[in-house]
DNA sequence: GCATGTCAAGTTGTG
DNA sequence: CACAACTTGACATGC
């Protein structure tokens, strides 16, 4: 069976992340920015849950978690730990809601650093940055469940073997509960499945293909042979492998293929998936309508 | 209300 | 050289 998941946020249900920003929170006493903080920190925990039942009723099964589910939590002036809010032991009780519930529904969850986390990086203070944000996320995925901290491989620096290897020796630095989580994904101007596939081995951690990447930057590897490859690593893990899927905005024209449309073309979606026991997180900016169009697409 | 400018962070390619 | 793009706008402010 065919698993579909949903990226981050909606666009129809009333289901709403808050943020703020660190420029914000600097003219407050710390008292004060850290109540803030927590009324964030428990609306979102609280949209988390609403988000899964959600998904429960529509049969959508996984979610990925928005990076600032807890906003500014590592940033060097605003930065905070959980036990310092006001409201910690109410937030405490919400990861564990949603971790009790996503095991309850057989929801997979996941988490995908933004681009500014980059373990290739030759710059040691991108990498320390990397590493304490990666570990943040860790430490919410141990909360909630979550099975998946997806990252790209970063940049490439005029050598790719160069940034892999730091890549491979920053990995060694990451905790065990986040190496044991850890994803790598193949992007549209770097780093395409045959660069990344081999270092996945290497390191024992599975591949997430990202099929419209793959159309951007495309390699030696077939579709097909991408996607068995991938599904392999994540046999070899004993894990249920993990594919994105999405459709250009702007059609397949050279140059503006790269940004996401509203809704998924079905006939973006490669047949050779559809018999595949697998997650299928869906990028798109309908974002549940897309799903549930998907599904609904597919079925027919 | 609604439009607008701003917000931590990296890297690359385009115009 | 400025800016958009990337998994994702939200928020405060000023009219």
């Amino acid at each position: 069976m065919l698993r579909f998941g949903l990226c981050c946020i909606f666009k129809d249900q009333p289901i709403r992340f808050r943020q703020t920003t660190a420029k914000f929170l600097e003219q407050f006493s710390r008292r004060e920015q850290l109540a803030r903080l927590s009324a964030i920190c428990v609306a979102n925990v609280q949209s988390v849950y609403k988000a899964l039942a959600f998904l429960a009723d529509n049969q959508i099964g996984a979610f990925r978690i928005m990076t600032p589910l807890f906003p500014r939590y590592t940033h060097p002036k605003v930065g905070y730990r959980l036990e310092e809010l006001p409201d910690a032991e109410h937030i405490q009780a919400g990861l564990s809601a949603i971790r009790d519930f996503r095991h309850k529904k057989d929801i997979r969850l996941s988490f995908h650093p933004d681009q500014f986390n980059v373990l290739s990086s030759p710059r040691p203070e991108v990498v320390k940055n990397t590493l304490r944000e990666i570990e943040y996320q860790g430490m919410l995925a141990e909360s909630v469940g979550a099975e998946v901290i997806n990252i790209h491989a970063g940049g490439r620096y005029g050598s790719k073997k160069e940034a892999l290897g730091r890549l491979k020796k920053n990995f060694q630095l990451l905790s065990d509960p986040v190496r044991s989580r850890l994803t790598l994904e193949n992007d549209d101007i770097s780093f395409s499945p045959a660069d990344l596939l081999p270092v996945c081995k290497e390191l024992s951690i599975p591949f997430v293909y990202d099929i419209h990447h793959h159309r951007c930057f495309p390699d030696v590897l077939k579709e097909q042979e991408a996607t068995e490859q991938c599904i392999a690593l994540w046999h070899t893990l004993g894990r249920e492998p993990y594919f994105h899927i999405s459709s250009p905005k702007n059609g397949w024209q050279a140059g503006s293929s790269r940004p996401h449309a509203d809704y998924i073309n079905p006939e973006d979606f490669p047949p050779f998936w559809l018999p595949l026991n697998a997650t299928i997180d869906v990028e798109a900016k309908a974002k549940e309508l897309a799903v549930l169009q998907l599904k609904k697409d597919l079925e027919l």
